[in-house]
DNA sequence: GACATATATTAATAAAAATGAATTAGGTTG
DNA sequence: CAACCTAATTCATTTTTATTAATATATGTC
């Protein structure tokens, strides 16, 4: 049954129609005798009499009926399937890795618009660290990925689309920030070593002389913040995700130097992945 | 594209979920180059890319993951239909041939009961003579007929599932029947030739000695009956149709001798037709 | 009984699919 | 960096399947 193709489907139905395997034969442009084997291997296959043998030609059994039916679904199931194919609008699986920032603070609102326009589309959004996202696609296990520059990886294409800023975000309980070596021997709560917000608060930590007491690692924003709310330490975090957050003036907050503050958030892809549906997301994004 | 058959959309299906040509070269019990060699091929003629190569395996293109969905519906759709063939319940078309008579007064009903238990099966009821209906019957032009004793054709089977009663209906015009040789010489009403009915009326005619002046041929018992109301002639009716009709007591009834007036109505169909539409039907036929 | 009109069968050929071996292309490891 | 791995591709060959051309068979018509 594995070997019915398209053109046995055609050859069944011509016969099916004309009521003949000579007419059949002719309309097809192929012999007589290669249209009757084939219908004969089809019942064969499926162990049904598809048509009664008469001596002006064949007419359908109930059987020959039903699979006529089945025929034209197939028939038309296959030119749909050629035409969406053609037409290439965005549909099916997008698989779209973000860092949580990005995921809690910028995408909510946009992928929700992309839905609203091409509901045909099933967006999985999964939430990593840059270097654990720019691994998955990599690993085409996600289809793209926003992160935070840098990202230099060969066949890998990006743009920015967000300008975030980060934020130094310290517990009320501390001392005003005035000279940062007051911060040493205090504890940073902060995202697991893959995340390139991390890695700025690193940079700022070793340029400022600052030699933390020790660090906490928490997987997420939320939790964070409550960290220091509760006096557990200080941290860095996008102002973006500041406010979205209820929990406004529970911490004191210091703008960081620019060069390791300004920090753009990039779309990446693979350079060979083309599609409709990315191309239709870079439509919402904003420029850069 | 006519050479795509289900061999390739499994082929294609199986790396697709392995991620692997060599994997699923071993599920499907192949070579690797093998499938390596569908899978191009499958690209080629649909010219577009359905996978990413990169060095652990294949991944979906947006492209080939559209294609997948299609692939899944394909299968379930041959699925479905080799299920329908194992099974087959009544579906698809029905033509059922019958003399006027008894699609008028014997088989909405059925039909209707049919229809309601067997919604899949679309009924076409064409009317005609019974020896134009056996002919359509031996041309594979309808599944079934309806058709009036006495059948006696090869490679056709059949089962009385009507009685009918031969019912004279005379004008109010003409004098009471006591002497049937008083219809000498009176117009006759009757449907054409090829009718069942009309050869009973012809027998009588001729056993009983009456010599018509002329005989109208109309085909449809309602415009029979309007004749006869009309005092154009006499006519030979089933009574079951006369019991449906409204226009009662505007003609004289007489009955006819039995042997030409106790006629059943035979179920005919080809004896190479088994079908379970035919069972089902059967199922609801009385038995006579 | 010869003829016409169908489908079916068969043997030969052509085309397509599957195989096995060799090759290529990226990684990984010592 | 060379040797090694893993996985896909290419290519020559074999096997299978589809197509053809010729012939057989079956049935109805004159």
């Amino acid at each position: 049954m594995y070997g019915l193709n398209l053109r046995a489907l055609e050859i069944f139905r011509t016969v099916a129609i004309e009521g003949s395997v000579s007419k059949a034969a002719i309309k097809l442009n192929r012999v007589q005798s290669n249209i009757s084997t084939r219908i004969k291997q089809l019942e064969q296959q499926l162990e049904k009499n598809l048509f009664f043998r008469h001596n002006r030609g064949l007419a359908l059994t109930p059987d020959g009926q039903l699979l006529l039916t089945y025929n034209e679904r197939f028939l038309q199931l296959s030119m749909e399937a050629s035409e969406a194919l053609k037409v290439g609008k965005p549909s099916g699986f997008f698989r779209i890795g973000a860092m949580e920032s990005t995921a809690a603070a910028r995408l909510p609102e946009i992928l929700s618009a992309y839905h609203k326009i091409y509901p045909d589309v099933q967006i999985e959004l999964e939430t990593g660290t840059a270097g654990g996202l720019m691994d998955r696609l990599q690993n085409y296990d996600i289809e793209i990925a926003f992160v935070a520059e840098p990202v230099s990886f060969d066949r890998v294409s990006t743009q920015s689309v967000f300008q975030e800023k980060l934020i130094l975000v310290v517990p009320l309980s501390f001392p005003p920030l005035e000279n940062t070596s007051e911060f040493s021997g205090k504890t940073v709560v902060a995202f697991e070593a893959g995340c390139a917000y991390r890695r700025y608060l690193d940079q700022w930590l070793l340029e400022a002389g600052i030699v933390p007491r020790s660090i906490m690692v928490v997987s997420s924003y939320l939790a964070i913040l409550a960290c220091v709310s509760a006096g557990t330490g200080y941290a860095v975090i996008p102002q973006s995700v500041l406010d979205i957050v209820s929990t406004k003036g529970q911490f004191q907050r210091y703008s960081l130097p620019d060069n390791v503050s300004q920090i753009k958030t990039l779309l990446a892809w693979r350079s060979d992945y083309k599609s409709a549906k990315l191309d239709a997301l870079k439509e919402l994004l904003p420029v850069c």
